[in-house]
Parts: structure tokens; sequence; C-alpha cells
DNA sequence: TTGAAAGCGCTAACAG
DNA sequence: CTGTTAGCGCTTTCAA
């Protein structure tokens, strides 16, 4: 079943049924149904292949996802998953690379034509694969900010607005020491960007405020998160607010501190950093700047599509943090 | 840069090349040490579109990942990334294919010869998909087991001997009462198979043991395990052994009995069917049996693979389950 | 508005 | 052991 036998029974030349197909050239109303109908009458599903081969165009994006230790897989799984959603809409599909097969499956997939461009997630600050990525004649976008964005394109919550405007709520509600409970301390040895990007937000804000601040990274798992709160609260005796850039821990976490007879919000005041289903799944619904992954991973797309249209895209696009109270955070006591 | 690029500069003909890069035909050594030389010299990188129009071969296989309510995403992921790294050790990159997509995104991605073969995650024991798989001339294998099996590639691991294990395990510990803490009720209503499967083997194993049984589901979320097992303990007061088949409430589930004051395995024994990394990662670390995902995923690609090569194979695969004794699971205690 | 025909870059049958 | 060559099925220029 090719292109050819198409033409024949819609009794036109194979050009006008890719034609038809591709929508690149005007054809009359009355062609045009004729060859529709035999298309689906033939139910012709035209070679993938011969179409990359011809037209130097795959309809395939690559996309590399991350497998790092300290990262949390259902939040990386929503961009994934709202990158090839998206893709979907635009007649593409999504190939799948594990960082483990580095640079070098960057080079390959460009370099044998598989994919028309790649997108990748979970940046580093000084990424290894940055190199490759420019070097490269595909077009690439980033989930994430590396330091030097020269000639890339990337796109991210603005993590830095985000941790500002919570330390802003915060003290907005009179708290005048806060605290931020970070990722693990794997993510920030390796230098991802968002982590960097908040601490420095929360870190300026509160400098700015003059509210007293720490950063602690955090573990997963109960003994970490456990160990972790008892400490910041023992060391910390008139802390009032904490910020959670951290998923997995954000239910231990709020066990962790009714554990040791706080309750929040009326003694500690929480407010998150994380998808909106995550922060209103546990109890009380945490106000949080939601991480509005599907958002990012459309626009990762629309970002790609745009550079294969030959239309170039900022360097850096930061989509504004939301911050939306619910009933975690709240004034500060007044013992304190 | 082309093949006969490197062919003129090794000096041999396009179809040397060739044959060196697919080995389909012997080449002198001396001849293979030159065009290898040039394809590195050269960077030669064939393209991928010509070859699977020349070849009818992609070398890329469709994998189907679950987006289901209930799903335990890391370990979905578990599964997906043994299959790409598995795929690309035997020269095959993995398309991502979403549940939405349904089963005319396996029609497209099979017709349009973009893929070679197809792998189909979380499937149900009536899958809807099923007729589509068969009706393609591509190969598939299914992650799961279907009620009808026939002319279908199968593997996953034994549930029904899993389910058997874990009461087989706690009636020679002495326990004469038992429940099995499932997965979330959607998991069950849209009748997916290794839930079922390891339910049918808890229950017949407790019928031809003589131990008492009761099977109940379990939504993720702490408010929904704490009501579970308060109830469960509540109705049950001669409970001794816990079967938990679900992965996210593992950490919790261990909490809430202890809120309810009974120690593990002192006076509640609990065995799990679970990944190890989750079932060692908790305190007390789980007994369990191992949910060997990385394995499922390599013996899938590799069942894949046979069916490209025209070997086939069984209908159906069944990795036999290991119980691994931990902390988790003792004797009876004396009081019941 | 449509058709004819020349490739796209590779593989594999055929020939030697 | 190696070369010649005819496609694979589509897109896109060129021509009408």
């Amino acid at each position: 079943m090719r292109i050819s036998d198409v033409a024949r029974h819609a009794g036109v030349s194979p050009s006008t049924v890719s034609y038809v197909l591709s929508g690149k050239r005007s054809i009359s109303a009355a062609t045009r149904e004729r060859v529709l109908e035999s298309i689906a009458v033939l139910g012709y599903q035209p070679h993938a292949g011969a179409r990359a081969l011809a037209s130097n165009r795959s309809n395939v994006i690559a996309l590399v996802i991350p497998l790092r230790p300290g990262i949390h897989v259902p939040v990386a799984m929503q961009f994934a998953v709202s990158v090839v959603t998206s893709a979907r809409d635009r007649e593409h599909d999504v190939l799948l690379l594990t960082q483990a097969e580095g640079e070098g499956g960057l080079r390959r997939v460009a370099g044998t034509s598989m994919v028309d461009g790649i997108i990748v997630m979970d940046v580093e600050v000084d990424d290894a694969r940055i190199p490759a990525l420019r070097a490269l004649s595909h077009p690439s976008v980033l989930i994430g900010v590396p330091a030097d964005t020269s000639g890339l394109t990337c796109i991210d919550l603005d993590f830095e607005a985000a941790g500002r405007a919570c330390v802003a709520h915060l003290a907005a509600l009179g708290h005048r020491e806060v605290a931020l409970i970070g990722q693990p301390p794997s993510v920030y040895e390796r230098r991802t960007g968002f982590a960097e990007r908040t601490v420095a937000g929360f870190e300026a804000e509160a400098r700015e405020r003059g509210v007293e601040s720490a950063v602690v990274p955090c573990d997963a798992g109960q003994a970490a998160v456990t160990a972790t709160v008892t400490e910041l609260l023992r060391e910390r005796p008139r802390l009032t607010g904490i910020v959670v850039h951290n998923e997995p821990v954000l239910p231990t976490l709020l066990e962790a501190v009714r554990g040791l007879g706080r309750e929040v919000p009326a003694d500690l005041s929480v407010v998150a950093i994380a998808p909106d289903d995550l922060a209103t799944e546990v109890s009380p619904p945490l106000t949080s700047v939601s991480l509005p992954a599907e958002e990012v991973g459309g626009r990762a797309v629309s970002l790609l599509m745009d550079k294969l249209d030959a239309i170039d895209p900022p360097e850096v696009t930061l989509l504004p943090p939301r911050l939306v109270p619910r009933a975690s955070a709240a004034a500060r006591p007044a013992l304190f």
C-alpha cells in the first residue's frame, strides 16, 4: 500500500496525494475530497522512513529523561507526559533517551536524522551535555537553565522568583525567621539549576526583608526528614516559617512537625514549591507555589517547534510563579 | 556525508561499507579495517530513514506506558527504563506512547513503519488494545497477562505464585489469620491482571492451608491507609499477618500500625510484594517477594527481538517469585 | 490547479 | 570476497 496506489485509486498523481497530505500547495476541493476518500477506503498510511528520507524531517523529537538520585520520579513523569502529549498535538512522536546514553546519545539520534530536535530535562548549572548540544546542527530546548545560556533555548519556572515569593508571603504574615527545606544534598552537589535558583531567591528575599534564614537540604525517607526537622526546630527555637522545595518529603514532613508537638499553621507555617496535586493531597492543604509541569512541557515543545520553523525564540523563558494561599501558612504566632 | 563518501574514502563500494556495518556478509579483515577507519575519520552516521526505507526495519520499538489512576509511577518507570536500556543494548531505540493515544496510536506507529514492534505495559484482563495488537502485522509483547493469551506473547512476574508464597511464608511461621492489603480499588475495577492474580494466589493458598483470610483494596494517601488498617485490625482482632501489594503505602502502613500500638513483627508480621529498593528502604526492612522490574523489562525486549528474528516464543512467560526474609515477618505471637 | 520525474541515502539481490 | 545496480516510498522541483 503506497502513495501511488492511492493516486491511482483517486485518479490523480502521487504528488497530488502528497500535497493533499502535507497541505503544501492548494488543491481543488473536489480533488482533495477524492483523495481523502481513497486514503480512507484503502487505509493508507505513509511510510515514515520514506518520508524522512525525502523530506529530511522525521517528525520525531528526542526527550532525555533524568534518572539521577534525588529526582522525584512522578514529577519528572509529569514533564515527560506533557512533552509527549504536546508533541502529538503537533504531529510529532517522542523518542525516549535515558541520561545513561549521555552526549553520545544526543549525537547519535541527531546525526542519524532519527529526530528533528531534542528536549533535555534536569539541566545542571554546568551541564556536560551542553557543548554537544551547541555543536549539533539540530535544534534543542532545555528544561532548566544552565549558567551560560548563550545560543541555547531554555524554559523553566522562575525558581528564583518562586523562592522569593515564598519568603515574601511568610514575611507579610509577620514571620521573622524562616528556613528552606531543600532538595537532597546530591541535587545541590551536581549543581542542578532549579535547586540553586530557589535557594538564591529564598536567601536574597530574606536578606532584603531582614528576615533570619537558613537552608537545609533533605533526603527522602522518614528517618532523614524527621532528623532534619527535629534538628532544625531545636537549633532555631524562634523559627516560625518553613519553605519546602522537596516533593516527596511533604507528607512525612507534616507528620514530623506534628510529632514534635507543633501545629501547622498555628505554630509553624509551611509553604511548598510543588505541583498542585501534591500540595493539595496532604493535610492541611499547603499554601504553595505551583510547579506547572504541564505548561513547562508544552512550552518546551512549542519552543522546539518554533526553532524547527526557523523562528528563533528567546534564550530563556521563565514562567512567573503563582503562589496559592491554602491552609498551611498563617500569621506568626503571638508567642514568638 | 553519505555512505558513498565513505566508500570513496576507503576505496571500496557502498555495498561493502553497508556490509561492514551490518555484518551480513563476510569482509576481509583488511577491508573492514579500512572501512571502519574511514567511517571514524569522516564521522559517518548512516541516515536512519534511508535505512528504514531500504531495509524495512526502523530499529525502533514502541513502548506504551501506563498513566492510569492507581499506578505507582516510580515502579512503572523502572520498567520503562529497563526496556530502554535493554533495547539500546540491542541497537534499538524506544518511541514513547502514552495510553491516551490508545489503539489508534498502535496502528499508527506500526502502519507507518515507524517501529518494528511494540511493548505494552499494564495489561488488563480484558484489554481493549489486544484486538488491535492481534490485527497488527507487527510483533508485540505484553508486560502483564490478559485472560486470553492465544497468539500473544506475555511476560510478567508470577503474581499468583507470589501471592501464594506470601501466605505460605506466614503460615509456616504459624499465622492463622492473614489479610492482603491490595492495590487501589480503581486497579481492580479495571481488572488489571497482576492485581487479580495476586488476590487469586493469596486466597487459594490461604484456603488450602486453612488460614483465615481477607482482602482489602487500599488507596494511597495517609488518611486512606490509616483508615484501612484501623478498620482491619478492629474487625479482625486475631489477625497477625499482613501481605501488602501496594508500593506507595508501605511507609505509611508501617506508621499506621505503630500508631495503633502494634509492633512489627512482634505483634504483626508484614510481607510485601514490591521492588527490593522499596522493601529495604523502610524500617523495619520488609520480608518481601521482589518485583523484578528490570528483569521483566529486559525479558520483554528479548522476547520482542526473538519475534523480530522469527523465533516464536511461548505465549506466557512467568518469572517465579523469590521471597526474601527480612525483619518484618516473625512467628505468630503466643498470645493469639 | 495538477503531473512527471528526479532524487533522498541506503540495502540486498545479482553478478562476478 | 567484492562491486553494480535496482529499488525502498515519498517529496518537491520543474513544467504545464
